[in-house]
DNA sequence: CATAATAACGCATATTTTTGCATTCCAAGT
DNA sequence: ACTTGGAATGCAAAAATATGCGTTATTATG
């Protein structure tokens, strides 16, 4: 693991552990645990980690790692992906369709109105005013491997 | 429904169906609704209303307003919450213990440790390095009406 | 009503975070 | 070891957000 691995492992872990409410907060506790690096590069590392900020009553404004943030796992069982006027198509192997839309649905993707699962196939119905191609983003933003099937 | 109530429904509904990336952007929707106000007063809404913001891969960092955001819920079944050590005892009616320790798992509370549910008593374990008005602090956060507890 | 108390707000400014650009670091290939 | 290309970083400046303070609006109270 390289240092900027580290790094990055010790930032989530404090952030879980305490309410952070500013960078040089976070930076402080970093460099007086022997890590070398300046605000700017902590900033980046936060969007890399995909560490958010939400207000807290007691604390301002506090930093935390959400539980689907760095997921970049792949969707198991997924065979096609195809879209039919304001809807998806997403075929999978026999029995997947459901922990697949269960996956899906758990990204709470604003351009989907609903899903449904069937054995092997889902039906997601989009918004109308979203266009294709910000749903494809999203969902490539929380799964990875899905590039080869669009 | 006074003037500041529906600018704030409106600004969590724009935040719920657009990526907002900017305070300006969601101020300009807002203007151009027929509603009134400046980025500070925006500012100090979005922090009413608990409105967090998160890295996007593909916009910068989004508004979102969060499942448990401003959810000012009553923890039903709650009949005492006494603290002993490094642990809190909730006394709940009986049969409700399960569902007051799903609700206060929920919340991601960092000062809680585990919690163990019975019939009608919660074990919430902390850990050490806490205090317990920040458990308090952050658990009034999360429900009303449990000052009366305390 | 008049008046007091509180909440809401704008303005200007302070604080915090992000980012463009130049530089340094590091690993791969020769 | 030398070269090279991309990643990582710092610096300084820009951008975005939060806030102290004074003012205005709103609500409560006599």
């Amino acid at each position: 693991m390289n240092i900027k691995e580290k790094r990055q492992h010790r930032i989530v872990d404090i952030i879980q552990h305490q309410r952070i409410s500013r960078q040089d907060e976070l930076l402080e506790q970093l460099l007086s645990d022997g890590f070398s690096l300046t605000q700017a590069t902590l900033s980046r590392d936060l969007k890399e980690l995909k560490v958010g900020k939400i207000p807290d009553s007691q604390h301002g404004s506090i930093y935390f790692v959400s539980s689907n943030s760095n997921n970049n796992y792949e969707l198991h069982g997924v065979t096609s992906i195809e879209f039919v006027r304001d809807m998806v198509l997403v075929k999978c192997l026999s029995g997947y369709a459901g922990s697949v839309a269960a996956s899906i649905d758990h990204c709470e993707i604003k351009e989907i109105a609903g899903t449904i699962a069937g054995n092997d196939t889902i039906l997601i119905i989009l918004h109308e005013e979203y266009d294709f191609n910000d749903f494809k983003d999203a969902l490539s933003n929380h799964f990875s491997g899905l590039e080869y099937l669009f």
